[in-house]
RNA sequence: GCCAGCAUAGCUCAGUUGGCCAGAGCAGCUGAUUUGUAAUCAGCGGGUCGGGGGUUCGAAUCCCUCUGCUGGCUCCA
């Protein structure tokens, strides 16, 4: 007898051989029939492997990460299996599992697997799921292993094979197909009730661009066909949400081929709302003490040779423009901090001036491959809710701390209530990698964990992701539907400092290299502004939309007095317009809800007469008629609500 | 940049295997209507079928190429 401890503590003892399945069964058979996978000893096997000494066990079931990871695994296989079937003779590179489904990566030959093909696969997958096959575990010799790939004239396995120790290798097989795996599997191929083949997609072999391209099929399963359908009603609801939809329906930007592809045009109805987004930061960062500035577009080509990004980036980059006499190079600027330690440079600092925070809605460009290009987030041109703080070694902290702060109150503002970072330290195995000191390195690794500490942000931590000039935080905020997105990050910097020199007169009279920190708590505003449309799917809250109102005159006899209350309304800097189209009151307050205006004012003879408004709320019908002082309040009521 | 796919009127889309002057709805314009809480009626205009080249008696439809877009890959100061 064997003794297995489970996660709640209890030990149950059963016989040596016994499965994760069988522990199961002792439990509950609903728990047995639900099991995909286990972990033993922390490490993740197949519910059926036998156990044969001591141990922890957790069992996962569709409910868990790693069940779900299992099950997705387990369907990559299903997937190879339906194309071996379906395009004899396919080679098979890697088909794991990911965040949401799995793909594999496979080489047809001359024969091309397009979206259309997809249906086929499936229904071929569904057949197999069917015969409810096992999913059965071999050990196997190295040479066994490279003898049976060979066979199969698989170079991408035997690859695979070359990087891996005899005695640690295993397949598996499930009905007539056999794959060199790891695992661990889920029992048999019945538990597979729903697939869907999402799309295909180029990779390259072991993600090397010099290598043979694969197509990767990606896909999505579920133990239940329920399951399914929900996920892609998610689907359909992240496609009405999708801003570029959006942005184009309520005529936010727009992009031109003439202009350029990645370059966003920003109409008048998105640049109303850039605008509040920038006067409502620039707001919060004048309360905490920085100081606004303004850099040109382009800078010579020495700016980044000091800044070292030149040697790193240049190639990469936009090209150079050159004078035409003088044959000077200028780039367009792909960040601000070199024109702001230029700014820094501009006089000496005492320590008494520290922390000197400059900050700039910069507007950077940088090249992006054109495959990489998408709507609002991923574009050429962009401007960056940037600032760069120089202060002393001890005062990172309290920087930590303030921009935290911004950090929270701004995206509280915007509603996203919780939000979490990711810190990135150095990799202490590597220490040559990074520059700067090792104790400034301690002091700000510190500096940013206790920061976030006493704030209480939910926190993962990263060894060996910090960049080599310093660490960072990265701020992640999860949408309405759901979804995570990665915002702006905050970064200590001990590189650029050290390249323009940078110094200030510490309280000793002596020089000291002050300590520079990036933040840009939304990253850019076009990426910004992109989530913010797909969360509130373009129903922005009412101090930020940049429509609050519209006058629907019942008849064209009341313009003249919907221009009186327009007027007064903007005299308490309440913005609209007025709807005077020869249109029914129906159609225009149709028009005005598909347009998402928040606050819909029918006016029409009873109106007038009274000197009152009629106040609709979109997606909330008739709230009745009031004066239009009582209106004002009103709307103010609904702000400080927002707040 | 690479792989797969897409590009028809301002928008959303129809246009069988190449074959009469390329269509619809919405939007727009003109006129009528003066309206009470999610679409008033009528008429009209609008497209070198993304650009260029080719095959063909004939191309929106087939081929090449460029541009842009979509989904991935790679990259991201």
């Amino acid at each position: 007898m064997i003794n297995i401890t489970l996660p709640d503590g209890s030990v149950r003892q059963v016989e040596s051989g016994s499965s994760a399945m069988d522990v199961a069964k002792s439990i509950s058979e609903g728990l047995a029939r639900n099991v995909l996978s286990a972990k033993v000893n922390g490490e993740i096997w197949d519910a059926d492997r036998p156990i044969t000494s001591d141990a922890t066990l957790q069992l996962f079931t569709w409910n868990d990460k790693d069940g779900k990871t299992t099950f997705w695994h387990s369907s990559a296989h299903l997937m190879a299996e339906a194309l071996e079937a379906l395009y004899p003779g396919i080679k098979l590179g890697i088909g794991p599992a990911i965040d949401t489904g799995f793909y594999y990566d496979v080489d047809a030959g001359d024969r091309v697997i397009s979206i259309n093909d997809l249906p086929a696969i499936e229904k071929k997958m569904l057949d197999l799921a069917r015969e409810k096959n096992d999913y059965v575990r071999q050990e196997i010799g190295k040479a066994d292993a490279v003898a049976y790939f060979k066979e199969k004239d698989d170079e991408y396995k035997l690859e695979l094979l070359e990087g891996l120790e005899d005695g640690q290798i295993t397949f598996y097989t499930q009905g007539g197909f056999t794959d060199l795996c790891r695992g661990p599997h889920i029992p048999n191929t019945g538990f597979i009730k729903a697939v869907k083949l999402m799309n295909v997609a180029g990779a390259y072999w072991r993600g090397d661009e010099k290598r043979q391209q694969m197509t990767r099929i990606y896909g999505v399963s579920f133990p239940k066909q329920k399951e399914l359908t929900e996920y892609l009603e998610l689907l359909e609801e992240a496609k009405k949400r999708d801003h570029r939809k959006l942005g184009q329906e309520l005529e936010l930007f727009m992009f031109s081929e003439r202009v350029g592809a990645g370059l966003p045009i920003w109409l008048p109805k998105g640049n109303a709302l850039r605008e509040r987004l920038m006067n409502f930061l620039r707001e919060e960062q004048e309360k905490r003490g920085y100081k606004l500035v303004t850099t040109p577009h382009i800078g010579k080509k020495e700016l980044y040779v000091t800044s070292g990004h030149y040697a790193k980036y240049g190639a990469d980059s936009f090209q150079p423009i050159k004078t035409p006499r003088e044959n000077e190079e200028f780039y367009l600027k792909p960040m601000n901090c070199p024109h702001h330690c230029e700014i820094y440079g501009n006089r000496p600092h005492s320590y008494r001036d520290l922390p000197l925070r400059i900050a700039e809605f910069g507007t950077v460009y940088r090249y992006e491959q054109s495959g990489e290009l998408h709507g609002l987030s991923r574009v050429r041109g962009f401007t960056q809710d940037d600032a760069h703080i120089f202060c002393t070694p001890d005062q990172v902290k309290g920087e930590f701390l303030s921009v935290l702060d911004l950090t929270r109150t701004v995206l509280t503002k915007m509603g996203f209530a919780e939000f979490t970072a990711q810190i990135s330290l150095r990799d202490p195995a590597t220490p040559t990698k990074y520059i700067g000191s090792d104790e400034n390195w301690t002091a700000a690794e510190n500096a940013i964990i206790e920061a976030t500490q006493e704030v209480g942000l939910v926190t993962t931590t990263e060894i060996g992701e910090a960049a080599f000039y310093g660490p960072k935080l990265d701020f992640m905020i999860k949408d309405a539907i759901g979804r995570s997105w990665q915002l702006g990050t905050i970064q200590v910097d001990y590189n650029l400092p050290e390249r323009f020199e940078l110094e200030y007169i510490g309280a000793d009279n002596k020089p000291h290299r002050p300590v520079m920190i990036h933040r840009a708590p939304f990253g850019s505003l076009e990426r910004f502004i992109s989530i913010l449309i797909e969360n509130t799917a373009g129903k922005f809250p009412l101090w930020l939309t940049p429509e609050q109102y519209a006058i629907l005159p019942i008849s064209d006899k009341f313009t003249g007095y919907c221009h009186e209350v327009e007027a007064q309304l903007a005299a308490h800097d309440i913005k609209g317009f007025i709807d005077d189209r020869s249109e029914t009151i129906g159609r225009k307050i149709r028009d005005t809800e598909l347009k998402k205006i928040p606050i819909m004012l029918i006016v029409g003879e009873k109106e007038a007469e009274s000197g009152e408004v009629s106040v609709r709320l979109q997606g909330d019908g008739d709230k009745g008629a009031m004066s239009v002082a009582d209106f004002v309040t009103y709307f103010k009521g609904l702000l400080a609500a927002e707040a």
